[in-house]
DNA sequence: AACCGCAACAACCGCAAAGGG
DNA sequence: TCCCTTTGCGGTTGTTGCGGT
């Protein structure tokens, strides 16, 4: 773990927002050097933060597999029930909902499912039949839930959780195939809400095929008001071609889980936004060309394990 | 139009574990 | 074995946008 190499000058490190210069420097630094040591990372990539914030940012943001977009009914069931068993253990949690990070899990548990978990609660134990919190509605899906911890990672061919399967993927094709694992055709009913990040940064084949032309990536007005407010707002920054990060995904950040009241609304308008490049029929996009065939697979991907968020470089 | 409250979510903070010297 | 550093995790806060009044 320790890394004593890694002398860090003393300095004022940036927080708040990332702009999207600051994405870049860091994407650009881990795509060429891979994951080592996260406290010299800034040093080394040019970027005033420290290296904890570096780490959250990739591991949130930036790294490759991240699914975006409203929980599916199953997925929120998946935390719900792990969450009963588990408790706030969201990196746990995370591991069986393939793309899914800690830090959205637990923000989605406390912004949204435990209100509902408690509404339910009360709900159910007025009824003499539930003594547990759960839904009927959830009750009935656990069966279902079983399912998709144990089938969701299939394309992996491997043994654990979804999760790690997807990482497996990654890390041992070679060739990016890895969104396949993350739709669940089967079970995923919501699947058009869903982004895959993966692809945002990485424009490939089938994403140009779908959009050919500069207007794949022209995506730049949902850059989120919140980085836009910050001041560092690039406003051309997802038409890139340089800029290998399209703003597909910071649409895709904007526009989800928003008003979840309101998910059948925002859900179409959501379709809408992340129809180019990041969107649902992800296996045959991220599989085959693009950017990552350039790259060093092995370099890139070959230090996931079989934990969520590891890089082992 | 202005204000207020709430929801969503990105990011920070603090602690504990892990690992190297 | 101890100390120091890094990493990982969970809790919490800060910021922003939206809807209601």
């Amino acid at each position: 773990m320790g890394c004593r190499s890694c002398d860090k000058p003393k300095m004022n490190y940036r927080k708040g927002l990332w702009s999207p210069e600051e994405d870049q420097r860091l994407r650009d630094y881990i795509l060429k050097h891979g994951l080592g040591c996260w406290s010299a990372v800034p040093a080394k990539a040019g970027l005033q933060r420290n290296g904890k914030s570096c780490r959250l940012r990739w591991i949130n943001y930036l790294r490759p597999g991240l699914k975006r977009g409203m929980f599916s009914q199953e997925e929120e069931d998946v935390v719900i029930n792990l969450q009963a068993k588990l408790g706030n253990k969201w990196s746990q949690i995370a591991m069986h909902l393939p793309g899914r990070t800690d830090n959205e899990v637990k923000n989605y548990w406390n912004s949204y499912l435990k209100k509902r978990v408690m509404q339910l609660g009360s709900n159910s134990s007025s009824n003499p039949a539930s003594k547990n919190s759960a839904s009927p509605e959830l009750l009935t899906s656990m069966s279902a839930n079983t399912e998709l911890i144990m089938t969701s990672g299939g394309g992996g061919g491997s043994t654990a959780t979804s999760t790690h399967d997807h990482d497996a993927n990654i890390g041992s094709s070679g060739a990016v195939s890895a969104a396949e694992p993350f739709v669940d055709h089967q079970h995923h009913q919501h699947q058009d809400a869903k982004n895959y990040v993966f692809a945002d940064w990485m424009p490939t084949a089938a994403a140009v095929t779908a959009a050919p032309g500069p207007e794949s990536y022209s995506m730049s007005a949902h850059w989120p008001a919140s980085t836009a407010s910050s001041g560092n707002v690039t406003p051309s920054h997802g038409a890139f071609v340089g800029d290998q990060m399209s703003a597909t995904s910071y649409g895709a950040l904007q526009h989800t889980h928003q008003h979840h009241q309101q998910q059948e609304h925002q859900h179409h308008h959501q379709s809408a936004v992340t129809a180019v490049g990041a969107h649902g029929g992800a296996a045959g996009m991220v599989a085959g060309g693009g950017y990552f065939d350039l790259l060093n697979m092995g370099d890139i991907y070959g230090g996931f394990t079989t934990a969520n968020d590891d890089l082992l470089f």
